[in-house]
DNA sequence: AGAAATTAATAACTATGAAGCATCAATTAG
DNA sequence: CTAATTGATGCTTCATAGTTATTAATTTCT
């Protein structure tokens, strides 16, 4: 075959069907009278079917013609909706966002940035995940990942970090405990208790910051639990094996029988990060971070 | 616009998008590497998105093309689908077919024309109504019908017609009748029985063609009822109202009280034709007629 | 580190074929 | 029988798909 049917074809055949006069469809599509003629017979040609009878007086769809119109019509308005959501997907309008945060974020971003985001772009569709911070930063450079909610201040080359929420630190108590906002003074009043801390492990850079926490106290805690999420400090301490630090904003949506006790006059604050990795060129990643007026 | 999006396009973008290397696709649709190119970046330009993020090095798709690639792959196959079935009706393998027949045809196109054409183009669809010839020819010229079996022997300019089966007459009697095959000599032996008979103006040529049966016996019938179907009138015979001439193929499929004779030696015979109308190019007509070896 | 190889983009050119104009042929209307 | 209408055909033009040659960028191999 020589010649090669294109969407072209298509149109100037729909347009001959309905008005069933080629010079009238011709007039409709902007061209000449014999170049529609041929570009009818041509596709004829190409189908292998006569898809209207006609004289020089007469022009009638044949059973084919009839129902590749219909057929034809609904085909081209099928290519126009997938273009369509093609464009809202390249703009970002449509597709999906895979977000990973550690614990101690869910309190901060799932309520706080999600929605003024969702409101935006309804038909952006999430994933949430909850991640330490280490593997956040490899799912990032795997592309497994659009954006992470961390708490480590250093990340490898091509992983974007910024600042999106800054953190004081809450002393936690058992709710019985003689200490309270009142008589709390500063945190030596309980050097001699036991504590309860993050691993490690989970963030170097947020153990060595709740260290030196202590350190500023002038005391060594006695660490007796190390855990990696809130929920098990928290029952920990409500069973008075110990009390723990942990960041301010922590302290939303448990129902516990603990109390806490916002530590304003140290220095020491924790930051949640947003990452990404920049050579993610995901559209919907870069609405996120201009709603969040990120970039 | 200038450009038009047209099927080369989406085809080049698929075979880029499935190598996601520019050469090898060139390679594959055998056109130049540049040529190819030039027309991925058109296609870009076109929909203002862009479908491969690339440099001299590396070729991956981007989110909407990702998108692309699946919505335009079954696109085209869809495309391809429209026009096998195109061809199918082209040619009459597949699409429907309206047969009208007068009520004593029945028994005869039915069950042994039809299935003969079914077993061929089993995607043919047909549609069967009894009709009268009148109706029949008025629903041809309308183009509402395709093919008719009638009992007449003129029909207007541009409806053609063949003869398909020829049959004897029988005399029709209830079953408890003195006469039957045996001593059955000849027809005035009933001379003096009252009949049933299909009404004149069902069809005027076989109504007078059973007349001259009378007309050649010797004898004018006492006609006691007129009816429009077979059934009326065996039912009538059954019970006792009188006897009736009918086609002989006509005693198939019917278990009444009643009995027939054929009428062997009288010269008339009862032709069924097959009308169609000239003018109408419905494939699975031409298809059916050559089955029937008509045309 | 430097040379060779790979690969997409760009530039300049070619040639294919879509669309235009003039005209013809067939059909219908008056 | 003439005039009008309409699709097809012949010829021409011009836009553009596609070609070859080359460049620029990157990677791979000495």
């Amino acid at each position: 075959m020589k010649h090669q049917l294109e969407i072209r074809h298509f149109k100037y055949f729909l347009a001959v069907a309905e008005e069933l006069h080629f010079r009238k469809a011709a007039d409709r599509l902007f061209i000449s009278q014999p170049g529609l003629s041929r570009q009818i017979k041509q596709m004829e040609n190409e189908l292998g079917i006569i898809l209207f009878e006609r004289n020089s007086r007469k022009v009638k769809l044949t059973a084919a013609g009839v129902f590749l119109q219909e057929e034809l019509k609904s085909h081209l308005q099928n290519l126009d909706n997938i273009l369509n959501r093609a464009n809202h997907i390249s703009s970002g309008l449509q597709g999906k966002l895979k977000l990973g945060y550690v614990g101690s974020a869910m309190h901060g971003i799932i309520p706080e940035l999600l929605p003024k985001f969702k409101d935006k772009y309804p038909e952006v569709v999430f994933s949430l995940s909850e991640m330490d911070n280490k593997a956040q930063i490899k799912s990032l450079l795997d592309h497994n990942l659009d954006i992470g909610f961390v708490r480590i201040e250093r990340v490898p080359r091509n992983i974007e970090i910024r600042p999106i929420f800054n953190d004081t630190f809450s002393l936690v108590l058992p709710k019985n405990h003689v200490l309270n906002s009142s008589n709390f003074k500063e945190l030596n009043q309980v050097k001699d208790e036991p504590f309860i801390l993050f691993e490690g492990t989970y963030s170097n850079s947020y153990y060595e910051k709740v260290m030196q926490i202590f350190d500023d106290s002038g005391f060594i805690p006695l660490v007796s639990h190390y855990t990696v999420n809130a929920s098990s400090i928290y029952r920990l301490v409500e069973n008075n094996f110990g009390l723990s630090i942990v960041p301010t904003s922590l302290k939303r949506g448990y129902d516990m029988d603990i109390k806490f006790i916002e530590l304003k006059n140290i220095t020491q604050r924790t930051t949640l990060r947003i990452v990404w990795n920049s050579q993610n060129s995901n559209p919907v990643l870069t609405n996120f971070l201009k709603v969040n007026n990120i970039l």
